[in-house]
DNA sequence: TGCTTATATAAGCGCCTAGGCATACAGTTC
DNA sequence: GAACTGTATGCCTAGGCGCTTATATAAGCA
């Protein structure tokens, strides 16, 4: 599942961002979650097992609990993806005057620009 | 359909990328996302439909083309959704101890080892 | 005007995912 | 060890999304 899926989902989205303010036990955030999005305990389980399979947060035992925190990496890399973006929008030109400045800059001095994959 | 669901396609994603380079017209960018996808010509369209709507994308009609060009607001604030998150790895910490880190931060006040992983 | 090109929309369909309920399993407590 | 708490898994269903084919619409051209 690519990284963009995982965060689709209104319900992991809130649960990392509960992580954020720290590690929790999987109960604590479900009771929040649950209460807010109205779903079982089971789906919450679900939502927690799609977020550590993709290396969104970690998990630990501390008795019968399940200790879940944020991995950080996944959202470096979206970060990075975001990279090959920035610069459209560091122009300080706005969505519609970066379409036409880019269009103008091919016709004018720039060589065409490599890309592929 | 949140930014994420948005992204969450890798036709779209493919399309936005070549969109990147500069503006271009429906059929260029299918061109290319049809032969490396192997999907038809409807799907692209209905691809670009979705980056549209969502405003990822501007379109301009040129003749019987379309030209279509990024819209950089959405990926600006998918920047910002980052926010909340790029304290836990600007402390240069790996999940594992970002995750060790805040427990004992909660409790005292000592600073963690550094990363490895 | 009639044919062709460029692109979008419509209809139909399979698949994947999220959710529910029931249940399993581990740990804790007495 | 029985009962209870905490969490995960299995199974099933429903809805949404992406794809395809067929077709519509608009512009360009002979």
């Amino acid at each position: 599942m690519h990284a963009f899926d995982v965060l689709g989902d209104p319900v992991r989205r809130r649960i990392l961002e509960l992580l954020a303010e720290g590690e929790s036990a999987a109960g604590d955030v479900g009771a929040v979650v649950q209460a807010e999005f109205g779903i079982s305990q089971p789906a919450v389980s679900a939502h927690l097992r799609v977020l550590r399979e993709n290396g969104f947060a970690t998990v630990r035992a501390v008795g019968a609990r399940r200790l879940y925190a944020v991995r950080t990496e996944p959202l470096r890399q979206l970060d990075q993806w975001l990279d090959q973006y920035r610069a459209l929008w560091s122009q300080r030109l706005d969505a519609l005057d970066t379409e036409l400045a880019r269009g103008r800059a091919d016709r004018r001095a720039s060589p065409t620009p490599t890309r592929k994959k």
